[in-house]
DNA sequence: AATGAATGAGTTTTCATTCAT
DNA sequence: CATGAATGAAAACTCATTCAT
């Protein structure tokens, strides 16, 4: 069982492609600058991806299964309905902060999906409404435990919507960061779902 | 003072591209296909706009701005803050459930900006900018009237993120619109707010 | 009724085509060398044709059209099968005498239908397969009438193939091309129907 | 004196591209899946030959000597000028029945010399010049002792044409393939020729 | 000798924009 | 003003060939 070299060179360039897009906006990108950027040829993409879709695609699936991990591997730990929300509130945060640029492509997902709704019509867009749902169920359980009866599912999305987009504020605000933002966040969801009990 | 032909004109092919964006989605949009969607020619709309991304944007910003005219026609009669806040809750929701194309235009701006932020290097980015800005002054005075103290920008932030996007969740499951969501919405937040007194 | 603007000027690109791969062969050939040689831009040709492959099958298909005109305006004034023999076998020569380009497009469609065998499975594979079918049907009626009575359909092949490829003849050996070559074909394949009969 | 091995294995790759453009067509011919056919790596085609033209020449001017082998060696044994036509009339359509990709490779060569005509320019085509020389003199010299006196050259063309094509009849009708086919061809020929004399 | 990943020149194709009518 | 054919820059993609291992 030796080292999957095909695998790491895949992960090698959907990393270079997440930094180039990160530092030059999606407005720049072109299979010619990545290529530049990245110092090899053009036509390596295409030992590795079918096409430009497929690798912006990979690149998309590739980030949101690492904040899906981020996500997951705390949560195992928890037990208590509050701490794991905590824990959703505070990861989902960090992650986004830590990784802006995955902000900027899921923002253009949307576009290359064609429609701002992950389509059911294609793997791609099975993947995101896949992952859409997984973590807007993970959310639905802890606030199942913490109480809340009706509308789970529309909460647990709007939750998610919001910690997803909260980081939009630093993009704009960038001297703004606070440590207790989570804190603060995570409080006033708990307040927010104590009265849909 | 005759009629303003060119500005009938000029929204006329606005209202029709926010259609046509509506019903095919950005990866239809090419303006030819608008053209004969139109039944005028493509030149014509160099005629009113002086680019593709002109005639986009401005489709945006015609859209955002009756997005705040719905807002604050309704917010000028009321008083409580209570009342003004559900007001809003209430309208975004309503509003984008109306109008799902600005919802995909809103999204797609992403891109055409070049970046989730909106540049203050452009005009388009400028007004964007602004937009957001006036709609979370809004509810920043609002919240300020409910007691809230602490990280007000930020909070306004993101309620407004979380009503813009609820309406994402109308279009991954058309069947569940409810006629209470905004009330639920609405409670969520307030005792959201409460908590950060 | 006026004049049909847009098929004059496909069958200009089609006539320019023809002409390119005639001087300069089908190695030689591509849409930036073809727009360079008929004094247009590369886009023209996609306003026209939808793809290099469908602008080649379209000249291939127009000059074939052209063959089966020139035989069958004749044959429709003859009686005697003698005479609409030879009216097939002078015409046919003569043609690509005058249209050697063609020979080598013919030649050419054979790697594009991806096969010498032209594919029933595209509409341009049964273009040419029916061309075929109906220049050898013609020549079966006429055997038929000279009395032969087993294997009309393969001699008429035959017969038909050593008429198209004749001409290379002519290109191999330029000098030597005289009037009477018609004549001594035409009697060479009337004896050997006699013997078929 | 040991065994060529460079030899054997030119030769096995020869009879391999043959055996892949006869299974797949040259539409999906490329070096790549070439090397997959056979089982080895595509760098190792240019140990044997310098480039994928040069292994198509090879290819073609390997199966035109096999041709010519079948071709000489029975006639070598026969006297009589009608014994010796039909043995080239059966010997071609027999070979041709039986190795249907060199029909294909045959047409495209067409492609590859980038034109009908065998260019006198390169090695390959004068190769394929001399090949069709020496058949159309052989075929000469028969009717010439069948007694033919005039446009003897042109006619072995006609001939020789006629037979390399008439197996296209069999790819395009695969069902109606019969034995006597040869020896009717061979009436024809032989009676049209007598009207030659 | 064999390998196959990397290469990059060369192609096809798209589409916003212009401009003569 | 409206038109829409023509434009051509820019982009995606292909594949024969090379070369380090």
């Amino acid at each position: 069982m030796g080292i999957n070299f095909e695998q790491l060179k895949k992960e090698a360039i959907l990393k270079k492609t997440k930094e180039f897009i990160s530092k030059h906006g999606m407005g720049e990108f072109s299979m010619e600058k990545l290529a530049t950027y990245c110092g090899v040829a053009k036509g390596t993409f295409y030992n590795y991806f079918k096409s430009k879709n497929e690798l912006l695609y990979c690149v998309i699936e590739y980030s949101v299964d690492r904040v899906w991990e981020n996500l997951i591997k705390e949560d195992r730990k928890l037990k208590k309905p509050e701490e794991r929300l905590f824990n959703i509130v505070k990861t989902t945060i960090e992650f986004f902060k830590k990784n802006r640029d995955i902000l900027l492509l899921y923002a253009h997902e949307i576009k290359m999906a064609e429609c701002i709704i992950p389509s059911p019509e294609n793997e791609h867009g099975r993947f995101i409404s896949n992952h859409l749902k997984r973590v807007t169920d993970l959310i639905e359980k802890i606030i199942s435990q913490l109480g809340v009866k009706r509308k789970k599912q529309k909460i647990s999305f709007a939750i998610h919507e919001q910690l997803v987009n909260f980081n939009k504020f630093y993009l704009l605000n960038p001297e703004s960061e606070e440590e207790d933002d989570a804190e603060a966040l995570f409080r006033f969801i708990l307040a927010g779902l104590e009265a849909l009990k």
